[in-house]
DNA sequence: TTGCTCCTCACGTCACGTGAGGTGGC
DNA sequence: TTGCTCCTCACGTCACGTGAGGTGGC
């Protein structure tokens, strides 16, 4: 089993390659490209970390069943980081407003769910919490 | 000046493909891929909009600027609409924020504003107008 | 008629994935 | 030594843009 692995939660480049079923070359491409970032070793050898996985699976998808080229792989991974830059700003937003409006009114827990009820927007996943 | 255009706000191909140094075909290929949808006359011939042209700039922006294939810009095009969809139900939000507030607090527009500048997440453009 | 339009089919180029070939360290 | 790793270079395939060729309507 040499090779198979050097620290827990670290993969080498042979093992995600059988794992995904493409050439190591590819990885190394999509290092190239800027894609992927594996660390390395102190003797130059990449390791791959869950999170690499995580992305690489993305970029796979990408490529292989919906025809995305690596420039647009890019530009899609990016976006995607954004996108979940909003939700969780609009979770922090949604939440700092109950605080305010359950700090600040008397009967705050009822307007606040009236009024998010009214203005929640469909894009949205509103967590409201049923407290009776 | 015969077939330059047919409405007001309505460009045939030959003038759009003119205008943006690309070839007819090349136009008829991004509607065949899905990318762009003009209309058509009652005799069969495609008329740009100007959302069409909006549209098509945006197309070869991703496609010659940033070398991003035809799915790819399919990708891309879609998840622009769907932030600026959140975009618009953020600002939304928070003006009905706002209006509940201003209603409901004594000293609503300052309580509204403070609090508004501690939860205000960095990857929204929060338009606070100063009202002194 | 002229100059547009429609369509299909074919070619050239380039990106991307794979492979070979030669290297070095655990 | 074996089996991994690194790298560069080259090839095959496919997507995409362009072009030709033949058609029809204002």
């Amino acid at each position: 089993m040499r090779g198979s692995k050097r620290s827990p939660g670290y993969y080498s480049i042979s093992v995600v390659a059988k794992t995904f079923g493409i050439h190591p070359q590819t990885l190394r491409l999509y290092e190239r490209e800027g894609l992927l970032e594996p660390t390395r070793t102190d003797g130059n050898t990449r390791l791959y970390s869950d999170e690499d996985i995580k992305r690489l699976e993305a970029i796979l998808n990408l490529t292989r069943e919906l025809g995305v080229n690596l420039a647009g792989v890019d530009i899609i991974l990016k976006m995607r980081e954004q996108m979940e830059t909003m939700q969780n700003d609009v979770n922090e937003l949604l939440s700092a407003f109950r605080q305010i409006m359950v700090e600040r009114l008397d009967d705050g827990a009822a307007a606040y769910q009236h009024s998010l009820i009214r203005v929640a927007p469909k894009s949205f996943v509103v967590r409201v919490e049923e407290e009776e």
